[in-house]
DNA sequence: CCCTTTTTCGTCACCATGACGATAAGCGCC
DNA sequence: GGCGCTTATCGTCATGGTGACGAAAAAGGG
C-alpha cells in the first residue's frame, strides 16, 4: 500500500502586537537560501524529543526574548502542501501569539534582523502570506466571542486602550460609550483595579484588568454583520 | 543548534454522524500493535507526493467508501507529543468530518472492521480520546454560528430533522415554534424547496434545502448560556 | 367524528444593542 | 479663576432578536 515518507516538521509562529494605533506583525529576513533575504514568519525545527507547543513557546522566546506574559498562544493550523518548500517535505505547524506592545526589543534575538511589520504585508517565503492571513483572521474572529484582545494590553488598562485594541484589529471604530457599557457589563470580561490614571488629555479613566470569563456572553460582535 | 529529526505525518478522521438520535463516530479496530484490538480513530500515513487535505480525502474514502457529498471535512488540529506513539516520532493532522446518516454501509472499507459508536466512547488508542473530545467540541460550536448542522441532513430535509440534529449534537431540547421562526428567518440558511412530505404521524412537512450562508447571523446560541 | 400528533403562525415581555444627549473631570491658556 | 477643549462615564430611547407560550392547520387512527 503505503510508503511512510519522512518529514520535517517546524513551528511557525504568526505573532501580533498592536502599536501605534495599527497591527503588527513580528517577521524575519532570512539569512539562508530558499526565499534568502525575503521576509519570513518567525519559526524553526521542532526537535526530536519536543512537544509541539513546547517548540512554539522555544521559537517566540527565541525570537522575542519573552515568555509571554499576560500574553496568547494557541495552534492555528498545519499546512504540507508537497511544494511549499523547495529543500523537501515539511509539515509546517502554525501558531498564533498575541502580545501586548511591550517596551522590549527585539534585540537578542536568534534571528538576523527580527521587526515588527505593519500589516499588510507585500510579501513573504514559502506560503507565509496564507498562514498571516489565516492567523489574522482567527484573532479578528475571536475578539468577538472571547476577551483575548486584553492579551494585547498591559496588565492594568483602561476601556479605551482596549477599545483601541478592537479599533485596530478590525479597522472600524466603535463607538465610546457603547463598547463601555458592553465591556463593563459582561461578566468576567474586565475588573476594576480601584485606581485611575490621567492620560495626556481629557477624564482620567478607571484602570482594569483581565477578567476571569474565558468566553464573552454575549458576543461582542463586529459592526457591519 | 538544532537537530532536525525525521517525522512521520498520518491524516486522522474524527467523523460524525446522527443516527437513531444519537451522535455517533466512526470508530475502526486495530489490527496490527501497537493498541491492538483497540479501538481508534479512521487514518493514515500521508504519501510522499500527498497534500495534507488530500490525505484526509482519501482516508475518509477509503473507510467510508464515500466521497462525502453534502457532507463537511476541514482541518482540526495537529498532536506531536514525543510519546504519543510507541513506533517514534509521529505527528497526526486530524480532521473533522461531518457526514449524513448514509445508508450505505461502511462495508468495503479498508480497515478491519470500522463500525459507528455512540458517543460516549469508552476507550481509544493513542491520545485518540483527546482529539475525539476536541472534534466533538469543534462540531458543537460551529453549529452555533455556521449552517453546518445542514451537513448532518439529507439534501432535503424538514425543520423537525435540522432540530433533531441540533438537539442530537448539543444534548438539549429546543422549542419546535421558536427554532422554526429562526430557522427560516435567518438569511440564507435554508431554502424551501416547495414540496412536503407527510412523517409518520402529524402535520406534512415542507422540505427545505441547503441555503448560501456561510456563516449565521444572528448566530443560533446554546441554551443555557 | 373526535383525538392525537406535528407543523406553522402569532403574541407578549424582556434584554441587548445602536444612536445619541448630557454630565463629569482633567488640562492648557488667557 | 474662568473658559474652552478633550476624554470618560452615565442615561435615554427606539429597535430587533429571543424565550415562553397560545392557537390554528393538517395529517392519521380509533
Amino acid at each position: 500500500m503505503a510508503d511512510y515518507p519522512e518529514f520535517s516538521v517546524t513551528a511557525d509562529l504568526v505573532v501580533l502586537t498592536v502599536r501605534d494605533a495599527a497591527l503588527q506583525v513580528l517577521l524575519v529576513r532570512r539569512g539562508v537560501e530558499p526565499y534568502r533575504g525575503a521576509w519570513a514568519l518567525p519559526g524553526g525545527f521542532v526537535h526530536a524529543d519536543e512537544d509541539l507547543d513546547a517548540a512554539a513557546v522555544r521559537e517566540l522566546h527565541e525570537e522575542t526574548g519573552l515568555t509571554a506574559p499576560g500574553g496568547h498562544l494557541e495552534q492555528l493550523a498545519s499546512y504540507g502542501t508537497p511544494d511549499r518548500d523547495p529543500r523537501g517535505r515539511v509539515v509546517t505547524v502554525a501558531y498564533l501569539a498575541l502580545l501586548p506592545d511591550l517596551p522590549t526589543p527585539v534585540a537578542g534575538s536568534d534571528a538576523a534582523g527580527a521587526a515588527w511589520v505593519t500589516l499588510p504585508v507585500a510579501e513573504l517565503a514559502f506560503d507565509h502570506a496564507r498562514i498571516l492571513a489565516d492567523g489574522v483572521e482567527r484573532a479578528r474572529a475571536k475578539l468577538e466571542y472571547t476577551p483575548l484582545a486584553t492579551a494585547f494590553c498591559p496588565p492594568e488598562f483602561t476601556i479605551s486602550e482596549l477599545r483601541a485594541v478592537y479599533e485596530t484589529v478590525w479597522g472600524a471604530r466603535l463607538d465610546p460609550r457603547n463598547f463601555h457599557r458592553k465591556v463593563t457589563s459582561t461578566p468576567g470580561f474586565v475588573e476594576p483595579v480601584g485606581r485611575s490614571v490621567t492620560a495626556e488629555r481629557g477624564r482620567p479613566a478607571q484602570l482594569f484588568r483581565r477578567g476571569p470569563a474565558r468566553v464573552l456572553h454575549p458576543p461582542m460582535l463586529r459592526p457591519g454583520s
